[in-house]
DNA sequence: AATCAGTGTGATAAAACATTACATGGTGTT
DNA sequence: AACACCATGTAATGTTTTATCACACTGATT
């Protein structure tokens, strides 16, 4: 049964990848970048996808073709991992955690409804019903 | 489920199926030439495989480890796709198709069974019983 | 208008792979 | 013993793929 393949184990290429999820390369690294997932890294810094990763990219994914933003699928997915929210800082890439402030989650989730149903919906009643 | 990942699909570079075989590029590449495999090719021409191929590679490295070798492999796994031998032609590279003859099938099948026990075999009953 | 989020694109460097040729250690053959 | 062959190693060279970074763009938010 070959050689037993685990689900994290790392095994394909980023081309493998783009292909299986339909994504861009730079779709694929800016989720990486927001932690959603941590590929492993061949012995020449070239990253290598797990099964896992590639079902959270098809989760990502469809989440993000309902609407959602990264924010609101960061909530839904890294939902274990301690809720927390990241800074952009000044010596680039994003690292800081903090918990999430009352307001923050208002806001946070105040969009998301906004932008739950905001594709495949009639063009006359709009988000003038959110503000 | 991953997206549907089938057995034939193209989808592992060399570097992850040498990992999974513990096969050298070099071993890979010649029994894709003598058609125990025949992996995909990307748009640049880089080989890609199958969980299927890495099944048959397993299959093949199982069977060298047992002493038999290409000739007896190729009999046993390519046994359905109309048994035929390679010859090398001047213009390089292993093509020319041709139907057992009598002779040809007698050695090989004699190779086989001296070649079966070769490993793990006390030093003293040795091939001398064959030839 | 200015900002921000998500993605595209281009430049550059490095890693991984393809192909080819030659070398080598066993095994079998003459 | 000398030779031939099989399966594999290795080196040279060229191409493909990926990584990183920087900047641009579009649509939505403020």
């Amino acid at each position: 049964m070959s050689s037993q393949i685990r689900r994290t184990m790392p095994l394909f290429p980023m081309g493998t990848v783009m292909k299986l999820t339909d994504l861009s390369a730079r779709q694929i690294r800016y989720y990486e970048q927001h932690h959603l997932i941590t590929p492993d890294r061949s012995d020449g810094n070239r990253r290598l996808y797990s099964l896992n990763d590639i079902d959270r990219l098809l989760e990502v994914k469809d989440l993000l073709d309902q609407g959602i933003n990264m924010a609101g699928i960061k909530k839904i997915l890294l939902k274990d991992e301690s809720q927390e929210i990241e800074l952009e800082t000044k010596d680039s890439g994003v690292k800081l955690k903090k918990e999430f402030t009352d307001e923050e989650l208002r806001k946070l989730l105040r969009k998301e409804l906004i932008n739950a149903g905001r594709f495949n919906r009639s063009p006359g009643m709009d988000r003038r019903f959110f503000h």
